[in-house]
DNA sequence: GCCCTGTCATACCCGGCGGGTATCACCGAA
DNA sequence: TTCGGTGATACCCGCCGGGTATGACAGGGC
């Protein structure tokens, strides 16, 4: 009465996200006829107007806007629901809810922090298995909040903490990653009014959330590629203290005053009961 | 294929929260037999035991316990999804999402703050409708979750903020209520010890999700009722500072110097994207 | 020891509904 | 005008969710 059917969230998204019939019935397998009805029927169950077929094409009324955000958000907690209890399901150690955690991890960052973490909780008498699932840029909330994560290490401003609980584990200045040959690399400070404007040397760009921002720099796709650009002269660009981990010979690096801290949280989502997480979190947040 | 449907989580947490197939069954107005198999098929589906069957009843395994927390959770998101598009319905106007909101407050708390909000709100050039929707003591993050509410005033340390946004909008003392005539209010202060162990006079208890902690002293439904024990000279209790808004003349108080302060804070769902909900946290953080 | 009771599982049947195919109605562009 | 492309309608079918009847099994009372 009150309750979507979780099919009906993946119909309706499908739809809303393509704005396409056809496509969405493509993409979620099926017939485009069915799908048509399906969201009749969802829209009279609701008794609101969701989409606005017009000529040419579909769109969102503000009701659909609502439904795409709390649906998007209710179908990934009920696939976060399975994937949870089945990764709590070999272990039936009673009370115990699970000895294996997934960590989301930011490719390449911050990799001094997560040995040292690993390298302590496993020091733990009670240690659980921790398994590291290397993710994209902005990818560690959907992880967490599909399931695919328990726990992940987030970096903010970047990340957004909304909707997780967290602890802070480091807090560390920027950097300005040039190669090594370039006259700016001499300055002992930079800003980053001054890094953006550099003749010839554009900011590289990576994905928020899947799309680039506007500039003329290039589109990073991972850090090995932004790394190789940088070593051509092709490319500059911020990034916080503890890249230097992994720069190569042709990098030079050197401090932007003005860039705001880079903040190293563990996050996880807040009604977890998990005692092996607890346990982690107590080890992260005593380094 | 790795989702659940919503069918499945009601089914299964009305089994989870009774531990028996029989009123479980009752309680979602279906047979026992079908429940049983829908039951089984799930666990079959998600390839984990989630309940044992032993003799005389049923009890929940590690993955059980899993599924029983993620699963209230997606459910509650399925709901709120389901309550929020509807409530966005009416109001169709281009690019804004639903021109009504439902704020929950703890009935008879922070009466003057929350008046002197919707005053100032309403005042707003842009201001939605407000419906002010009263709860009992610790049910606002359930309303929020499950999409009852769009916003709450709460109330640290009773409420838990896990899972929301908030911005702190005030901090208070707490001070002792007695009865008039009570030696202990001439008193200038009290600190909590002394106030916990008053000879026939013992503390009010009030439930924390659902229950009610141990100890000698009534168990309180509502404002009301507690206002007219204390009046009456059989029990005593500790609140905010603002409660002097709804006193007796046969009440009176004592600042307790060493309770912690309760912080209000407004309280919304993070993924929130509606206009008129910041406008309302804009207008309350600007008091 | 018996039977009886309470519990969950099994067996079987049926109706509804979710999905498919074929087709229509409509609009915009050539 | 016609044609391509869109979503809606009509109709059919098979599956599965739900019901009833019954079984299997374990305790508890007499």
């Amino acid at each position: 009465m009150d309750t979507l059917e979780t099919r009906e969230l993946r119909y309706f998204l499908a739809v809303a996200e393509e704005l396409h019939f056809g496509r969405a019935a493509e993409r979620l397998g099926m017939a485009q006829p069915p799908l048509s009805r399906a969201i009749q029927q969802l829209e009279r169950r609701l008794g609101v107007a969701l989409l606005t077929r017009n000529r040419r094409g579909v769109a969102l009324t503000g009701a659909g806007e609502v439904l795409l955000h709390e649906g998007r958000a209710a179908l990934d907690a009920a696939t976060a629901a399975a994937r949870r209890t089945r990764r709590a399901g070999g272990a039936d150690a009673p009370g115990g809810s699970g000895n294996r955690l997934v960590l989301a991890v930011k490719a390449a960052a911050a990799h001094d922090l997560l040995q040292k973490l690993l390298d302590a909780y496993a020091a733990q008498p009670d240690a659980a298995e921790i398994e590291v699932l290397p993710s994209g840029m902005c990818e560690q909330e959907e992880m967490l909040r599909d399931g695919r994560a328990d726990v992940a290490l987030m970096h903010a401003p970047f990340d957004s903490l909304a909707g997780f609980d967290s602890e802070e584990l480091m807090r560390e200045g920027q950097i300005a990653v040039l190669p090594a040959g370039h006259p700016l690399a001499a300055r002992r400070t930079l800003t980053l009014a001054e890094v953006g404007d550099i003749p010839g040397l554009p900011l590289a760009r990576w994905p928020r959330h899947g799309v680039y921002p506007p500039g003329p720099g290039p589109e990073i796709r991972d850090q090995t590629q932004l790394a190789q650009l940088i070593a051509l002269g092709r490319t500059v660009t911020v990034f916080p203290e503890s890249a230097r981990s992994w720069l190569w010979a042709a990098h030079a690096t050197v401090p932007v005053t003005d860039a705001p801290p880079v903040v190293t949280h563990i996050a996880w989502p807040p009604h977890s009961r998990s005692v092996a997480l607890a346990g982690l979190i107590r080890t992260a947040t005593g380094l």
